[in-house]
DNA sequence: GTTAGCACTCAACAACCGCGAGTGCTAACA
DNA sequence: TGTTAGCACTCGCGGTTGTTGAGTGCTAAC
């Protein structure tokens, strides 16, 4: 068989044919057979030579066949080498950006909301469910500390980092401060604790009471609110979007594979790890088991990286069936991945 | 038949039989057949006898029957029965005070967080899937408005309102300005305009420039940023816990019938009119379809109503299935009610 | 190398059947 | 008059069986 003997290998029919097997499972999700090919998709070819070929391709690993009398599904390895030429072939299309950006609204908001909106209109756009993951926080110094009267009794501590970061909590003052006594203060605290990180303005304040003129109940709140930000903002924020989109697909609709999924998707420290794993690839398709989760063995997570500033960078990804559509979502991965970073970057400044 | 003739009526034997029957139900899903009743709980009586109470229960509309060979299912007219006698017995059992205390962290912060946290404990508590529903904002009243530099060319502009609710966003200012004279604007700002309400404040600050003794374009922002404020404080926030719970119960084991839930979640406007529509009552339940929703027709909804102040209530709610464990439920909403009031109102000194 | 033809396989679907849980009715009983 | 045992009846459920049809692999002819 085939230029003399045994040895078979992968020539560009075999490869068209493979090809034509995915498109058409991608979309309609059902095994697909000889007969499909070689009248849907025109190869000029008798369904049994597509047969004979199909064969071929399932022994050298591309097709799965449910049952003996079932058409065949592309195998991982399919998909792997499916999506291995497309990005090899780089020509990775542009989402219309315009699109994208008027789905963000204009304004420079907390970390969080852009998170979140950006796993919003990335479900929106693929129809999948999408992961967002804020980078690692780096260390972030502090850049200004001001309170603000809340009430008579309480201010607010608002912190602004270099990141562009803020936070703000509540803590509770002694009644004869007044706006401008907590400015004072403010001013004073800013200038000693400036450039500090986080976790070095907490010793500060925590070690030399009595060097700021102020009583250290608040000296203790604001400490401890520190404290607070710093672990808030050292672990990595993550947003979902679109969860319930998996049910829309033949692959889940069975209830308890679905309560798998969210599940996963519910404890995110699995995930975290998933998307931490990322390197300095623009992109990374993991497919089926490469995800390494019994729970998305038919899911493929396709992810991309996005930039805060020059040394942190961010995971945006997409989960869907491994029969997904690869182009879609890596064009639309990358238009937004861009446009996130040129979002975080400006708001810097 | 019974006491004379046709008519029949609710006699306390006919109400202990359909309260047993309602328990095993809540308990197992499936129809409860006499023998079930006769045996499991004692009644003393043959499962004969209880056949043809059960028949009665039937007549009277307090029982349906999913087909001839099957057990018996309380109908939703049980349930309100049920119910009605519940909230009539009034003794709802508290749940410890002390857990719901602890599952809310101490400090005080955005009401948003307060809303999502205690969607959390009362989806973990229940079970079942939890709504929280933030008070319609009533008008806020500008309690303090200030603005903290962020980098040389914006900064951050606090608003505190007497509700307690703050809210901040980043403006751009021109470079000239330092903390000081960022303070000096506050101080004038928050003279001018606290006690307004927040539309009053855009509107004193669109109208009359040059008042304020700095440039126009950094009061344009503050007033736009008003303008959301207003906009998104005065629009009810509402948080969902627990949504994938539905999936534990049978009566959810098909997928289309999850999606159907899933999406009304996520259309939040219906739910919002739901959970408006609450009155003064200390609990509301609506079974099936009471809840005015096709796809909780085998649903109920409970909830009650929690106080952020004199004259605004917020309403909190769990949707289950229709053999929902009521008493729990009550229960555990009064208790989460009551600590949210106490923890809110505090808030607000 | 390609293709028509044919025998074969096997999931999916429908029809069927027996089991058993549960009922309603009747007649006997206290 | 209410309670109960007994019995015939109903009907969903689970398992089996039969049929159909899509799809294959193989062979032989082109």
């Amino acid at each position: 068989m085939e230029g003399g003997d045994g040895r078979m290998s992968m020539d560009t029919r075999k490869f068209r044919i493979l090809q034509a097997i995915i498109d058409d499972y991608i979309l309609t999700a059902i095994p697909v057979g000889s007969r499909t090919i070689s009248k849907k998709y025109e190869m000029g070819l008798s369904s049994a030579t597509i047969r004979n070929e199909m064969s071929d391709l399932e022994e050298l690993g591309y097709l799965d066949q449910p049952h003996v009398s079932a058409g065949r599904i592309p195998s991982a390895k399919a998909y792997r080498l499916y999506v291995d030429q497309l990005l090899a072939k780089g020509a990775i299309s542009n989402t219309d950006a315009a699109v994208v950006k008027n789905y963000f609204g204009k304004r420079a908001r907390q970390m969080e909301e852009v998170i979140s909106c950006a796993a919003q209109v990335l479900s929106g756009l693929t129809h999948y469910t999408s992961l967002v993951m804020s980078p690692k926080g780096a260390e972030q110094r502090i850049r200004n500390l001001q309170l603000v009267p809340v009430s008579n009794t309480s201010a607010l501590v608002v912190i602004v980092t270099e990141g562009g970061i803020m936070r703000d909590s509540v803590i509770r003052v002694s009644a004869e401060m007044d706006a401008d006594a907590l400015y004072a203060i403010s001013r004073t605290l800013t200038e000693h604790l400036s450039g500090c990180t986080l976790a070095e303005a907490q010793n500060l304040l925590g070690g030399t009471t009595g060097k700021f003129r102020t009583n250290e109940h608040v000296l203790e709140s604001i400490a401890d609110f520190l404290g607070e930000v710093e672990q808030q903002g050292s672990q990595t924020k993550l947003a979902l979007g679109g969860t319930s989109n998996i049910m829309n697909f033949p692959e889940y609709s069975d209830v308890e594979k679905v309560k798998g999924f969210l599940n996963v998707l519910e404890t995110k420290d699995q995930l975290l790890k998933l998307l931490e794993a990322n390197g300095e690839m623009a992109f990374t398709v993991r497919i089926g088991a490469e995800t390494g989760i019994p729970e998305f063995a038919d899911c493929s997570l396709v992810t991309a990286s996005y930039c805060l500033s020059d040394n942190t960078q961010g995971t945006i990804g997409v989960i869907g069936p491994t029969r997904m559509h690869y182009e879609h979502v890596l064009s639309v991965l990358g238009t937004i991945g861009k446009q996130l970073t040129d979002l975080l970057m400006q708001d810097k400044e």
